[in-house]
DNA sequence: GATCAACTCTATACACTGTATAGCAATACG
DNA sequence: CGTATTGCTATACAGTGTATAGAGTTGATC
């Protein structure tokens, strides 16, 4: 129990790390005097993730977290510290990776069958794709999420060269998806409105769009069925994705016609 | 001349998509009558860009810009509008499509081409990542960006159905590349202790770590080229992308060992 | 049991943010 | 010349994260 070694900001990343880790055998420090705790970490969290699913992510302010807890917004400093770490600790909280079984027959369907859940999960929590995974060490379930997929490029035998790029790119890609599919749902409200007149303006007063733009014009039937099917969108990356490594188990490359 | 008919909103909106457009003929509507006016939307984005390419995007306040052009935060609302539409044409003003030639030796180099010169602006930009692209209709340098890949994407005969997915996955991945580049960069600065600490405390701590992810601890140094050559990752995507569509001019896919 | 240190939680305050509102000064039109 | 219109400033208000101080509660120690 070295808790009180060290810098006031050596202390303060090792309590974060602990919050973080704290289902996996890490002990978060529970203080031995003053008055009981009213709340643990995990009931900071569940409010906070409620805030975030109801209004997203910007919604979640230390106040309007408190305020469903029945506290005041300084009181959440000792159980997730600051607003940045807290953040940190909600995605990470969200993020639990399911349980299910790789349907093994190609490396294509593993892959997708791993895409599609991370997917799923951010259909569920839209606003984890507003937070970068790339910037920190990130937190357990994070981690089990690239274990997986790692686990699944080393049983199908990816190189090593090209993991990393594999790695990067679905993650990519899932999220874009995910932040597409969640501006489409979004779409449903009274942004509507507000994003067809911005087009429809823009067409009105920009005349010569359509010979400027003609093939993004052409793009809208198909870019709807992206909108409209991220599942199926990534499904497609995936097995281009897998052609293109060579993967075993994966058809030949459609001619370009 | 219709400016004054319509709602506030809508007005509201033609007035931003005339600045956004502002320098592909379309007017931005001109006042008769009070002062002659200090600055124009040029030089408001100029102090914006200025702003956010040396403390980030989340430094660009009102207040911030305002004071390098010595006006007060109020002043600018005429030029920009809110702070969204300010955001909004701060991205597309930064985003200007440079001149390049096609290769044209093949598709492969053709996409890598506008994928570097992507990947370059946003390191010229690194904050362009931080404002998702699939929002809002954009601006015309976006629209230049996307009508120069469509067009290459054409040239080759990449399938339509499988267009959409294209773009989605070079934008994910340029963009992802891009804000991990950014991230290794700041790691030069005083977050590279910040960001050490975590990773060796979370090592000191998590004492099954190791049993727990044993690929992913493998993987680092391939990471570390990641991080070190986002072009070269960008590249063998590309590479990737385009053997799995069968496009013409690509190496066969090399063997899964 | 009294004392003291440690601790939780609240209240308040400060520096920020975006922006609504009101007023002063400058300009162009009738 | 008015007078309407506009640029810009100043002020104000509701937010934000969080530093600080204090009130109240608990466990350990004498």
């Amino acid at each position: 129990m070295d808790e009180a070694t060290g810098s006031a900001d050596e202390r303060a990343v090792e309590a974060h790390v602990r919050r973080l880790w704290r289902h996996r055998g890490v002990a978060v420090p529970q203080p031995r005097r003053g008055p009981r705790r009213r709340l643990d970490v995990d009931a900071v969290l569940d409010a906070a993730v409620g805030v975030a699913d109801a209004d997203g992510l910007a919604a979640v302010s230390t106040r309007a977290v408190a305020a469903r807890l029945g506290l005041s917004a300084m009181a959440l400093y000792s159980y997730v510290g600051t607003k940045d770490q807290l953040l940190d600790l909600v995605v990470d909280h969200a993020s639990a990776l399911p349980a299910w079984e790789d349907p093994g027959t190609s490396a294509a369907a593993d892959l997708t069958a791993w895409a599609e859940r991370l997917l799923a999960l951010h259909g569920r929590h839209p606003w984890l794709a507003e937070r970068p995974w790339a910037e920190a060490p990130g937190g357990p379930h994070q981690q089990d999420w690239l274990e997986r997929l790692l686990e699944i490029l080393e049983r199908w035998e990816v190189p090593g060269g090209s993991r990393a790029a594999v790695v990067t790119t679905l993650y990519a890609v899932v999220e874009a998806a995910a932040r597409t599919a969640a501006a489409h749902a979004r779409t449903s409200g009274a942004d509507a409105a507000a994003w067809l007149a911005r087009a429809t303006t823009t067409r009105r007063l920009v005349t010569d769009y359509a010979d400027r733009y003609p093939r993004t014009l052409a793009l809208p039937q198909h870019a709807d069925d992206w909108r409209a099917a991220p599942a199926a969108a990534v499904r497609h990356t995936v097995e281009v994705l897998c052609r293109g490594l060579g993967l075993p188990g994966c058809a030949a490359p459609s001619g370009a016609g």
